[in-house]
DNA sequence: TTAAAAACCGATTGCGCGTCGGTTTTTGCA
DNA sequence: TGCAAAAACCGACGCGCAATCGGTTTTTAA
């Protein structure tokens, strides 16, 4: 999957404001950039069949909703990205990861912890509820 | 930067074996696919002219080496990813992070946290390598 | 010096985003 | 219910870039 910089752009518009007509992307992306309203209709429906967006007709026009959520998409692509360098049976974030841990200072370390600890905590929650 | 196919699997090939001519390379990545010496030799140099690979004529033809390795090559790749994505001040890693912390099992996040302490053993040894 | 090997050049194809014009369909209202 | 406006839909074009090769020039080794 490969994401234009106008796609990106609308992406990031349908995450802020949760939902949104053609004509409310063109307004709001045209403010710098964004070319004409049907520039953004064909990319909205570019985005719609790449199944990132969905769409339901209210009064007029469609309006469109973000199908799915900036973290996963950010996922999505990342495993997009390192697929074809990971050798069979290597973990994808293991590997990944490597190359940034360099990059980190001693408090980003520490918020990534916290955050796997959230997770287990997360999932021990999740564990018990189905109890 | 949008590396096609074939070029991730050259470069690939090349972390291998770290050095080899077009040749060698066509060699090798024939045996499933990949086009004639010709392409593997315009790959090559499109590779290089990235600056992704070096080269350096050895007798009768270059040889080719990975310029980056393949850590430094996956964060650089997951960070045009996210670049757009990701708003001012906030963290690339936490946010890629979030995204993929869901789909891990709980082998993985205790790797995760191996390699965090991995990391920070690593910095405070340099720290006193440095004094 | 010369034949073979490799590099180099340039052209072509295919794909996907961005961009619109023009046509058809839908819709709200008079 | 008919009509004008709004929106969707269709199709085309330009552009950039990877993949692919044929053909020509340059290099090299015997």
């Amino acid at each position: 999957m490969i994401l234009g910089g106008l796609e990106k752009r609308v992406l990031q518009y349908l995450w802020d404001v949760t939902e949104a007509d053609a004509k409310q992307v063109h307004a709001a992306l045209t403010k710098r950039q964004g070319g004409t309203l049907n520039t953004i209709q064909s990319t909205l429906d570019r985005l719609f069949k790449k199944d990132l967006l969905s769409r339901q007709k209210q009064g007029h026009a469609y309006n469109y909703r973000a199908k799915v959520g900036r973290e996963e998409l950010i996922a999505q692509l990342i495993q997009n990205v390192t697929n074809d360098f990971i050798s069979e049976g290597e973990d994808h974030l293991i590997a990944a990861f490597s190359s940034f841990s360099e990059g980190l200072d001693d408090d980003e370390l520490s918020q990534l912890e916290k955050l796997i600890q959230q997770q287990r905590q997360l999932r021990s929650q999740e564990e018990s509820d189905a109890n």
